[in-house]
DNA sequence: ACCGGTACATAGTAGCGCTGAGTAGTGACG
DNA sequence: CGTCACTACTCAGCGCTACTATGTACCGGT
């Protein structure tokens, strides 16, 4: 992946994630799939589970754990409340950043 | 600075900071202060001398030194060739990932 | 002589995404 | 039955970037 992208991508993947959780549990293959299919084709798989790890650390999302079919036992991750707060501030503070950039890109400066 | 707001800047202040030499050549302390001015209150000063002593290791900017009426003699920063090339790519990519959460902000998913 | 504003610099810290490897369960194919 | 492919999770170590904290130095006004 570009540098750039990387570099980028912190502290945004975290709130592309939960947004994804909304009213959607998903466990981490599924996530990971679902980004590279959004067009973030070189997504680590590590790096979405370190990132459920600790978004489950910071206690944003509850979890289950279920058997799954093919392969090792699943863990469902959901958003709480916690994390719909958390939320709405991620977006707050993109909104601000989207702006500012965007008044930037077209204004010249 | 909320910790969102820190880890979102990274790989995009460097984007605001080319940016905002599009065109408009400045030194360190201009750059501060202005960001301060653009709403990023909390930008330390350290913060923008280590990234401009990274773009300039990177070739992205030419450096000429002018005296000041006040204080130390400044470094003017100015994007060059190389500069604009970097910071088209960082539109490309900028462009994308803001597409990719505007969707997940208005979708839902 | 002192203070506040201007201007630059740097060593150390923390957080996040990536790399690369490993562990394990399932089903299909030869 | 062995191996491959897919599913699913885990972990150690690395690189990059922003922050913290501190220091240097020049100037004008009082």
């Amino acid at each position: 992946m570009g540098k750039q992208m990387t570099e980028m991508l912190k502290g945004t993947l975290e709130g592309i994630v939960l947004a994804f959780l909304t009213g959607n549990p998903a466990y981490g293959y599924e996530i990971t799939t679902w980004l590279r299919s959004q067009g973030f084709t070189d997504i680590a798989e590590g790096t979405v589970y370190a990132l459920l790890v600790r978004i489950e650390k910071n206690g944003l999302v509850d979890v289950e754990k279920r058997p799954s079919e093919k392969g090792p036992p699943r863990k469902v991750y959901s958003l709480n409340s916690d994390g719909e707060k958390y939320l709405e501030e991620f977006w707050t503070t993109w909104g601000f950043l989207a702006e500012r950039l965007e008044s930037l890109r077209t204004e010249g400066k």
